[in-house]
DNA sequence: CTGATAAGTCGCACAATACGACTATTGTGC
DNA sequence: GCACAATAGTCGTATTGTGCGACTTATCAG
């Protein structure tokens, strides 16, 4: 790629890099984790072995928006192509990218926790599941990325309280016991379940498929988004314990 | 500018313009208002004539980040220098900007209604303030501002039922009843007073002066920001009324 | 002194809900 | 076949928060 390549534009000034970067979400083993790749070894590449968010640059050739390409890495690392996705924020500073000013957006992905096949291998960097803890990931973050997680944290764990947002960390079809245990788990604090069941019925946020899923007890009734509400719903109250 | 101004940076592949726009709000005469600011109408420009939210290029030699892009962008229209500012979202795509691939980052401002200089006159644009009913201004806006427009309402109409925001539309020091007009204004509907003062007066976001402004009838108590409140007040639930 | 005006308070009724305790429905072991 | 374990799902109530109308308080004008 040489500086031909470059269209001649007006104006000439500086322009900073941009980028998306996604931080996608899931439930995996009762543990809220984050997707991370670890970045190129190569020398020529900034924070080289470095564990990050999934990102890089937007490629005006084939990224019609942002969306588009915060989709397109996604699919690239999980293979899954319709995830719940909203936009976080966007950070740009002359020094979060040693190679200059950039400035990234980034999006929040919640997946189920169905095993999300790793696209992995060949020159695909290596990916990995990391649990999150009150802060965020044990490991060291490329560029800023460990505000960006902590900001992700900090959104998800606040809509928990007042929004169905939980409902799309689980597969369908599930039952409202599931659904509760990733409240919980967002939450990190138990929920009462006849308050939790009234709640997220009276919300309409999901819908009965009429099966029963049977374990060793009484068989659970199976439930599916409510159709019509790809978006999340809004609570009037926060889920408040009594002191 | 000249080309040779571009420092040669690797990759070298097309990159796309980045920009800060700034919805700011006030409440003028009773109304929400958006300023707005006109385009040059030199044909070089795009959209020359047409009313736009104030914004423009991020410039890598003196904005250090975003933010700092946006407070001197609404600096340099209002003479405000600091007022509550929130990051709205960022809107890029290839068609949004007819000269080319382009992401804005947009900040929410609101400011108290007092008598802003607007800068203007010279070779600076005209600006001034326009009312925004339910969806936006009467005016035709340039590039995507209308959608800019829209999410920074949409945002504010939300906000004020379970947030304490509307009280940076208030100049200090003010009265409770000058802050529920806010609230009522922003909301589009009456709010019952003594449930507003006892929400407002519980959660601890102002804080009396000790003095009290005198009209023809009782002086009322003048309030501030509370102290170590910069940021917004979350109440546990929206505003309801019964039905 | 009286009335107008707006600030600020009080107390009740109503609605939402947190919660523990209850019932319901299945599988399993004896 | 029966007791029991396990989990699903419901019920009733105490409690809390708050919406709202009506009241009291404080000032000014005439």
């Amino acid at each position: 790629m040489t500086a031909a390549k470059l269209k001649p534009r007006e104006p000439a000034f500086e322009l900073p890099y941009t980028t998306v970067d996604v931080v996608i979400l899931s439930i995996r083993d009762g543990k809220l984790c984050v997707l991370l790749v670890k970045r190129p070894d190569s020398k020529s590449e900034p924070f080289p072995g470095r564990w990050a968010l999934p990102g890089g640059f937007v490629d005006v050739e084939c990224d019609k928006d942002l969306e588009s390409c915060a989709i397109r890495k996604l699919k690239e690392k999980t293979g899954v192509s319709s995830p719940y996705l909203e936009q976080l924020g966007s950070w740009g500073s002359a020094d979060r990218d040693p190679r200059g000013w950039s400035a990234t957006h980034v999006y929040l992905a919640l997946i189920p926790s169905i095993d999300v096949e790793l696209v992995s291998g060949g020159n695909a960097p290596e990916a990995g599941w990391f649990e999150v803890g009150e802060t965020g990931v044990s490991v060291k973050l490329a560029f800023d990325h460990k505000t960006l997680l902590s900001a992700a944290l900090a959104r998800v764990r606040s809509k928990v309280e007042y929004t169905s947002l939980p409902v799309h960390l689980v597969q369908e079809p599930f039952t409202l016991t599931d659904l509760q245990r990733a409240y919980e788990i967002v939450l990190g604090r138990p929920v009462n379940k006849a308050a939790f069941r009234t709640r997220v019925l009276s919300a309409n946020i999901v819908e009965s498929t009429g099966e029963f899923r049977g374990g060793q007890a009484r068989p659970a009734e199976l439930f599916r988004h409510a159709r019509g509400h790809d978006e999340i719903a809004y609570f009037p109250r926060t889920f408040s314990p009594r002191s």
